[in-house]
DNA sequence: TAGGTGTTTGCAACCAGTTGCAGAGGCGAA
DNA sequence: TTCGCCTCTGCAACTGGTTGCAAACACCTA
């Protein structure tokens, strides 16, 4: 059924090597040729087989990309984009889902059985050891939405956790908020980690302000309404500022069931500008995540990475900005 | 760097079909042969390549993806149950985003270059023709999320979408609304087209019902919120049927914009039962689409199809059922 | 010991392409 | 006419596996 090469050939009356060569760019091919084989090629339907090429080039142009964050919403915007960048640059994403486990060997196995050219990893919550595992079994990877770590091993693409950290702190007091607390990720994210030490570094030290901590379970709005909950029913404090846009609105659903009125009684800061949190009903305010930069930077570095594989990894992190919404009393 | 057969042949002193043999199950090799190559492979870190022995099996164990429908929450739970499924069963998900423009040709033409197995189209929105054509290319295909057709031509997996109307008829007289309307997605969508038919069935013709019809310009929350708001000030209903849940969260996000209260002043009912559906601050009343068996069901029909082609096709439709939350008032 | 049976093994051809190499052919210059 | 050069083409070997076939071998029976 599937037409190949051959067929193409003879229908054309040259050789093999001479349909391969009009469908190898560069090659050395007369214009006669060419389009004998081009019309053979048409009328038969024709195209490349892309694995059988790639035992001899090397090259599938497939990517492996692995995430482990399916249910969150902000993933929504990220395949689409991450799917799309790739169609663009004539690669194919081949999806593996790390919801069962986080240990890398089966996926390192798999993808070396399809040859992939390279790996993406789009994760906010895998530890930076994971992806190293990739690079150290000869695939070209990179960390998208990863931690940046001065002793980089990895290409990193994301945004720098500890400043947006410090960004929301400096956010809340310029609102006049004093009772503030932190409603982390959980504690063993890194992000959760590194956006409590500049949120901290910022609010601590200051004897004006009162300033607590805890952590939700998951990156969830369960984890974030349950959390919420329980603050809220203690010693509730004046701000929150929450691990990400699906916890904040987890703990809105927290406040509003409490009777509390958001930004009045109690107010709820986030992190990433998911498409949802600019729905009206929710009106969050929060921080932006440049998601489609960070996207494109990663499908970018992932390429450069197959064409030269000595490249020295590096950090590509992008600023973020605060976006003003109804989840917070107005800046005075 | 990749290790390959003939590497082990020689480690283990053995032929290159030895090797081959013992990574093929029911393949004929010796309790001591299949020892020294496993021994052999362990050491030298050793898997087969997929791709190059799809080229004499003509099994590479890729399934394209199709959808066009990245940004609906839905997709969420549908992507991470897919990937899932598919995993489960030794299969890879290549994944095709077909946002810009519905055109089968091209994804077919990719999808033939990696000789994927099998193709399932993820969409409530592509019109059985796309579908088909996969299957003309002769590519096993199955549909899911897509409509029943009595003469049909291609295996199709999802609900009863006429049933589904009827349901939400029924469900809105029961609790004695009169004054009703549907809002539904993109009038050219067959999933809106199949819900309206069963709809009205249940409402036209009932001289005490009140009944208006209004289509919004996608499945989005953006166009429920934009038509919900036209609905609403110009001739109100008691009650809305929305076409799926995230144009549902469109309307409330209307309705409550211009300050009237859910389920007292009016009402919507949604459909899918996403997850979000169930937050706490959103409570949608809406019909379930057994999501999961849909996802279950479409791999293995995919899986059955690679191993007999020849299967006639069939519909397989799974029973929905109202979901109680807090936007309808109670049943009398 | 010869013959029959069944298992295991390697050879070689094959899958669908790519590519180095050598030779064919065309063309212009000497 | 001959030579040199350049372009184009096909052969054949190669990519990393699989598999039909026949030979080798072990084992049992007569």
């Amino acid at each position: 059924m599937p037409v190949t090469m051959k067929d193409v050939a003879e229908r054309a009356g040259v050789s093999a090597s001479a349909v391969s060569r009009t469908f190898t760019e560069g090659a050395s091919v007369s214009p006669e040729t060419r389009r004998k084989v081009e019309q053979a090629a048409d009328a038969l339907g024709f195209r490349p087989n892309a694995l059988a090429s790639s035992l001899t080039t090397g090259r599938t142009k497939l990517i492996g990309l692995i995430s482990n964050n399916f249910r969150n919403p902000v993933f929504l915007e990220v395949f689409d984009l991450f799917t799309r960048a790739l169609q663009d640059r004539g690669l194919r994403p081949l999806l593996i889902n790390l919801t069962d486990g986080d240990d890398p060997t089966s996926a390192i196995r798999l993808l070396r059985q399809y040859s992939v050219d390279g790996v993406i990893v789009a994760s906010s919550t895998l530890p930076a050891g994971f992806a190293k595992a990739f690079r150290d079994a000869g695939l070209p990877v990179v960390h998208s939405f990863g931690r940046f770590d001065a002793a980089t091993e990895i290409h990193v693409v994301g945004i720098d956790n500890v400043e947006c950290g410090r960004m929301a702190g400096e956010a809340l007091l310029g609102r006049g908020y004093r009772r503030i607390a932190f409603l982390g990720g959980p504690e063993e994210a890194t992000t959760t980690q590194d956006r409590l030490t500049g949120f901290s570094e910022v609010l601590s030290g200051r004897s004006d302000v009162d300033f607590s901590i805890s952590f939700a379970s998951a990156y969830s709005f369960d984890a974030g309404r349950i959390e919420m909950t329980n603050q809220l029913m203690v010693d509730p404090a004046e701000v929150y500022f929450c691990g990400d846009d699906v916890l904040s609105i987890g703990a809105l659903s927290a406040a509003q069931s409490l009777g509390l009125r958001v930004p009045d009684d109690v107010g709820v800061m986030g992190l990433n500008d998911m498409e949802m949190a600019r729905w009206q009903n929710i009106s969050l305010t929060t921080i932006r995540q440049p998601v489609g930069q960070i996207i494109e930077c990663s499908v970018d570095l992932v390429v450069t990475m197959i064409e030269d594989p000595e490249r020295l990894p590096e950090a590509r992190l992008f600023p973020c900005q605060v976006v003003e919404r109804g989840t917070l009393r107005p800046a005075r």
